[in-house]
DNA sequence: GTGTGATGTTTACAATGTAAACATCACACA
DNA sequence: TGTGTGATGTTTACATTGTAAACATCACAC
């Protein structure tokens, strides 16, 4: 019994996403991919363009599991906007942090041009921008453009989340609580500065 | 008349720093910087460890430019703290739009492990900090830790950066207004959230 | 003046991404 | 049921890369 079109494509994918968590992505290899999947090192040309259009495959792969991630998180959360929005951003943030290898790729231009990824991109904006403009409904956040609103709540849990894993638990003091409570507490005051006044 | 050794060091650093800029420093190569800078594709050995070393040196560099862009724009600014943050928020924005391949370079983790380049990264978040504790002692922004808080200011202008950069020009409908306004509007909204209640 | 250390070049090598030629196997159609 | 045709995989090949080693050169302290 031999290996299906999606079989090997699939184990592609998920040969790259273990490298990747291994030894980041910078150092990946084409070749060390296809061994690690158990093909020849020309093998992957068959389901993929490029080494890059491997790691579009990765990274929308990754969008699809961070989305799972936050949607799962948001729907056992209770209905308060509060509790969504913090369920929301705690998720988020340890995503990031349980695999950094792949969040990095999965904002790095080499895979952000491509328009698959892009639109990945924005369905997980439109998770954000939902939970604000429902928060809205509530009273909970202040008015005003829940898209602008939630770009900025995003561009703060992501801003953290991408700091946090390059250099800054090196140089400040982090890292003494551990990751879940630093993910809420984060997210509460991310919050905090969107309420009404 | 030869080159002393600061100067092809320095040119190097140059070299790499426009290379980056024209082409992304992800397919970038040190037989490219060393051609760019005139010596053969050996002689940044006498200068640097590897390319990931160079790589370093370049992100020093840039910070050390980002540095400067922060405190000239802090310094032209009015003395009333909601002028310096957004001084500072705005020079941020517009320093890593106008050199999108090196703010990537100096948050990837191929440098950011280097102590050389967090110490940098300390620098500006110290400016980002005192800031802050500035506000706070004229009551413009609420109280609690400056780290914190200054974490949270600077986590949001870094996303937003980031986030724009690699993708969300693409599916957002943003890029309408110019640069300079959105840098301005999006720091004052940082800002705003974090103004006492 | 001389030699010694720093700087640069040439040559070499293993690893990489990618293309082309070749093999194999499943499966539609006679 | 046999056959050939397209999809999948392998082997071979090649230019480019990062890096090491051997060699050349030049400035400058003694």
């Amino acid at each position: 019994m031999s290996r299906t079109r999606t079989d090997t494509r699939e184990a592609l994918i998920q040969a790259a996403f273990d490298l990747i968590e291994e030894r980041g992505f910078e150092n990946l290899s084409l070749r060390a991919i296809a061994r690690a999947a158990s093909v020849s090192h020309a093998a992957p040309y068959r389901h993929f363009e490029s080494l890059d259009d491997l790691l579009v495959g990765v990274a929308e792969r990754a969008f699809q599991r961070l989305l799972d991630a936050c949607m799962e998180a948001q729907s056992s959360a209770s209905a308060e906007p509060l509790m969504r929005f913090h369920a929301l951003g705690k998720a988020y943030l340890l995503f990031a942090w349980a695999n950094p290898g792949v969040f990095d790729l999965m904002f790095d231009a080499k895979v952000a041009t491509d328009e698959r990824v892009q639109s990945a991109q924005a369905a997980v904006f439109s998770l954000v921008a939902l939970a604000i403009s429902s928060a809205q409904r509530d009273g909970a956040v202040a008015s005003g453009d829940p898209q602008e609103i939630g770009l900025l709540a995003w561009s703060g849990v992501h801003g953290y989340a991408q700091l946090y894993l390059n250099g800054l638990v090196g140089w400040l003091g982090l890292e003494r609580e551990d990751r879940a409570k630093m993910a809420s507490r984060f997210t509460m005051m991310v919050y905090e500065g969107m309420r009404p006044r």
